[in-house]
DNA sequence: ATCCGTATCGGTAGAACTACTTAGAATAGG
DNA sequence: CCTATTCTAAGTAGTTCTACCGATACGGAT
């Protein structure tokens, strides 16, 4: 019997890249694709893939919401993160979460297939390019990158707002707390993150996938 | 003798999907893949493709800054842009730029020949999609999208290093022009775009490919 | 029971940005 | 050559954000 496979990409072309790199593998069988979160949670109710593909970024759910979801509903399912370089950073946050596999996109169809087959077969599955940037922070004692620092869910809710271009008085109305509170979140935020000016919490947020 | 493809995109699952999409193709040759712009202009110098296949996000130098130094330095290729639905508003400019075709990523593989051979025949190729979009802001006189707008190059500039965190004084230092003329300058963009604050034009830079 | 983290709110001061105005010099296009 | 655009700069005023300081309240963990 075949591994069964769910594809989950809001890039038509990432998903036919990988179709077409798995079509000839006769021991792996997609059995769906989807297009952005939603979609994927309705396929997954009708059935369970041994093995999800999963992009990192995508319009509203995003990965990183979506594999918490994914592991807790649905255990068996054995999740790899498909990510661009860019956002490798995400990677100690989606092991937390429970994924198996790490897989940068511009991995080849030898890497994807083991992959595909390490996670199935109960392993974890982190590629290579990744191991060695790791494997140097570890062995530099290196500084964690900042996408890794903490935020509490009311600094995440701010640094939404903030990168939906709200003013700090909007953002009290809309939350119904101060203006004053606000400011000291931002605050914590710049500082958090070692950032100086609005410019640098939306393009964290971004990172972040609070928007977009 | 068959038409001959060169492909530009940074994202090497979107080059293998297009690979594997036109494989089977024989009247389609690709002579060369290419992860940037530096790569891609350097590949040209030594075979110039009849057909350019050329992702607008890139990073380093985009689609838009590379069509109009392709076009010419080598009148005779056919430029393809590829993008993403959500980037779909350069493409008046682009067109400006004088490239042939505009198709979106999610693209199927009938769409993509048909737009490589129509380019090559000396055609002019829309994607279908994006066609409708078109027709329909013609037809209603629709408002053209914010993206549109064009800056000035100083503009551009300015718009880049905002997104880059830099302060307005840190700009005018860089730039040897005074703080007054940054902020009229911002204030300019500010009025042009019809944005508010800063986290409003990051996001408009990102939009606009001048990061990231 | 105490402590830590989170969330809340305030004062004060200064830095940074926004809004609207005017205007000269350089440059590009017709 | 003339005109329009772009880039430059500044006045004045107001708003918004930053950077410190401080505080209270609440819930969970030890």
């Amino acid at each position: 019997m075949p591994i069964k496979l769910t594809i989950a990409d809001d890039h038509v072309m990432v998903i036919n890249g990988l179709k077409m790199m798995l079509e000839k593998q006769e021991n792996i069988s997609i059995i769906s694709t989807n297009i952005n979160g939603n979609e994927l949670l309705k396929a997954l109710e009708t059935e369970q893939p041994d093995v999800l593909l999963l992009d990192i970024q995508m319009p509203g759910m995003t990965g990183l919401e979506l594999s918490p979801i994914i592991t807790k509903t649905y255990p068996a399912i054995k999740i790899i993160t498909l990510t661009n370089f860019e956002e490798s950073h995400y990677i100690k946050q989606m092991i937390r979460n429970g994924v198996s596999g790490y897989l940068l996109k511009n991995t080849n169809q030898e890497t994807l297939i083991q992959a595909i087959e390490t996670v199935y077969n109960g392993g974890q599955f982190i590629d290579p390019q990744m191991q060695k940037v790791l494997l140097e922070e570890s062995l530099l004692g290196k500084k964690v990158s900042a996408y890794e620092i903490p935020l509490t869910n009311r600094e995440k809710e701010i640094l939404k707002l903030i990168a939906e271009e709200k003013s700090n008085q909007q953002i009290a109305d809309e939350l119904f707390i101060s203006l004053r509170t606000v400011e000291t979140h931002r605050l914590n935020l710049s500082q958090k993150l070692n950032i100086k000016n609005t410019a640098g919490l939306v393009k964290e947020a971004i990172k972040r996938g609070l928007i977009q």
